[in-house]
DNA sequence: GCCAACGTTGGC
DNA sequence: GCCAACGTTGGC
């Protein structure tokens, strides 16, 4: 069992588009990035969890929980000429190219916003809050995952 | 819109 | 293998 934290723009992706699926579940396609690629190629498994993330918004935040349900297999957008992220370098013999499915948890409301984040002590270090960091799917630590969740917790509006 | 911090490409 | 040029990401 292991966690994740997955970006995504909204304007292309957003977590609300993940929970209007059909089992709120979707693969996660268009990874162009070989350290990106390896993690979901190699590591993450069904059962692991999910941070899902907003870049690019405002603010840039944590805004949901999602989990795993199906492991590292062949992104089939890179094989598709009409896909924004074709690549015409892959083949199916010897894809370049991985994809995981995913499904939603449950929202984080209020989101968990980036400069909030920066404020937590427990946080320092994780990836996501280091300068310059781009990677778009990033392992998450048990106690970051942790720290995390109680904070989505003690904050939520019910 | 700016720009720092990357990652990729390609000449040599 | 080096590295300059270029392209991308993503916070601000």
């Amino acid at each position: 069992m292991a966690y994740w934290l997955f970006k995504s723009e909204p304007t292309a992706y957003s977590f609300a588009d993940l929970l209007a699926e059909p089992a709120r579940t979707t693969g996660w396609d268009g990874v162009r990035n070989y350290q990106a690629r390896n993690f979901l190629r190699d590591q993450v498994q069904v059962g692991d969890g999910v941070l899902f993330y907003h870049s690019s918004a405002e603010p840039p935040a944590i805004v949901g929980i999602a989990e795993v349900v199906r492991a590292g297999h062949p992104d089939p957008t890179a094989f598709d000429p009409k896909a924004d992220h074709y690549d015409p370098k892959s083949d199916r013999a010897n894809p370049t190219w991985y994809q995981v499915a995913i499904r939603a948890v449950r929202a984080i409301d209020p989101p968990l916003d980036l400069p909030s984040l920066g404020r937590v002590p427990e946080l320092a270090g994780m990836e996501l809050l280091r300068k310059g960091s781009r990677l778009s799917v990033q392992p998450v630590t048990q106690g970051q995952w942790e720290t995390i969740l109680a904070l989505a917790q003690s904050k939520s509006k019910r």
